[in-house]
DNA sequence: TTCATATGCAACCTCCTGGTTGCAGGATAG
DNA sequence: CTATCCTGCAACCAGGAGGTTGCATATGAA
């Protein structure tokens, strides 16, 4: 019912140690180049592209040419879809346990 | 740094709709039976069951037999701990913006 | 211009995933 | 006891995910 219908792959983008770690990265340090995300990682270039339009799929992140060099960022609105989905579910399993509470209470 | 290090097999778990939407209905209508699970889902019973023993994989839901029938329910804590998760990440990006601002205006 | 750097594209490979079907076995209702 | 219901196990399958390599291309530096 309140289901925002588009987190899981929101999720799903962020179901990876990978790209979990590329979305540390990206929030720490701000934005980053391709061959600067490689670096610090144990994969190849290739791979890290990959990961980032993913990524960019599922709208966690954006990317814009900048130069010889394609710059990664963050976008932190699905991010937050996803916290507030959570939160959600949380809450809606906190009525469930008044209400059972309640029923057996009665 | 403070990478819960064990967060992604929890998004991955959640990182596909068929196994939001058993989420969901646990939490809303409580601990249920595999075959009530698959009634209401347009997937076959051998699918609910890889499902849920996805999740339970990754600490989402765990299950009991009671009879002849295995009923599961949501198990709370990973599902908190993948929201800290997040709220972890935009606190550290909320702090690079800061630190950001304040170098800029500098 | 010429060379080095940063990226993109495409093919390829292996393994996991989501899904199915068929059958066997344990628990219950009559 | 027997039929029925709920489940588990195993095999199987198509497709996608994560990863690599090789080559082509654009941009910046000297």
């Amino acid at each position: 019912m309140a289901e925002p219908k588009g987190s899981a792959p929101v999720f799903a983008a962020l179901g990876d140690e990978n790209r979990l770690r590329l979305v540390s990265r990206l929030c720490a340090a701000g934005p980053m180049s391709i061959t600067r995300l490689t670096a610090g990682s144990n994969v190849t270039r290739q791979a890290i592209t990959k990961h980032l339009h993913v990524m960019e799929e599922a709208g966690l992140v954006r990317g814009a040419r900048h130069g010889r060099e394609s710059v990664w960022q963050l976008d932190r609105r699905r991010l937050q879809d996803a916290r507030h989905h959570l939160d959600l579910i949380s809450k809606q399993w906190d009525d469930a346990l008044a209400r059972l509470r309640k029923f057996v209470e009665d």
